[in-house]
DNA sequence: GCTGAAATATTATAAGG
DNA sequence: CCTTATAATATTTCAGC
């Protein structure tokens, strides 16, 4: 991992799909040793893969909301059944237990109010293990999908 | 945006980086529409980029914490000169806007326990116009970087 | 909107310093 | 660890249905 690799990801991390050969240039290398580092950088496990970045809106998914969870008990059992459900519900992007409360950020989107009624009355609430549900909407995004400080 | 384009895209979120080629196969249609296709999705903004995904712990961010921040006015130059000076620290790598209170929530990554107090001293309790700043560590990722639901 | 095909460009590998 | 060279693939465009 060196300076060179460094440019390779952070070019990569703003378009993961460009060619090895504009990658290549972009880095100032030729196409042979861009091709190996890059091999190397995805077999480390370093880049974890590539995704096509969509837009929610242009998706219809206009809500996105964030929920605050604290948990009636913190054992093992409680804890991995929770999780389990939380992830099966295709509604949940992303969800983090946290040090200290809230025991889980959870965040998910829909597509309008009715939808995220819909979803958190059926669904959400009726996670297994849960105490208590806080939850806010988000209003804007100010950073978004920003790239590690390499 | 038919079945096929939804297709495309559930393709795409999982390996931004497939061929036309391969991507043709994965949705059943010969490439030149799948590549048609693509362009659309790619110029009318429902595909905002691509991004290659990177493992924050193999990159040496071991700690990432989350912030909750409460304004001490919320009028919009307050609001404006906090925003600006957050997206300025490469360390926030995630901030919203929240209906409610907290006003922000503001995702951060570090190298360790002791780049992170240094960011927090020097950097995150200093933001313009924050009245509070409450953080919390992230212990586990439950749910990470989940395609959208289509 | 799709198919098939042709020209151009890229990828992946290997030989050699 | 790089450069150059080469064969195999992929991309991009277009004519035709």
């Amino acid at each position: 991992m060196d300076a060179v690799d460094r440019n390779i990801l952070a070019e990569l991390q703003m378009n993961g799909r460009i060619s090895i050969t504009e990658l290549a240039s972009r880095v100032r290398l030729t196409v042979s040793p861009t091709h190996r580092r890059l091999r190397e950088l995805e077999e480390s496990g370093v880049i974890r893969g590539y995704r096509a970045a969509l837009d929610p809106e242009a998706l219809g998914l206009k809500f996105e909301a964030l929920l605050f969870i604290t948990m009636r008990e913190a054992n093992h059992e409680t804890l991995v059944r929770f999780e389990e459900a939380a992830a099966a519900i295709p509604n949940v992007l992303e969800a983090q237990r946290l040090f200290g409360e809230p025991d889980y950020l959870v965040r998910v989107v829909s597509e309008d109010l009715a939808a995220y009624q819909r979803l958190y009355d059926e669904q959400l609430t009726r996670l297994p293990g849960v105490q208590r549900v806080a939850s806010t909407l988000v209003m804007k995004h100010v950073v978004r999908e920003r790239p590690l400080p390499l």
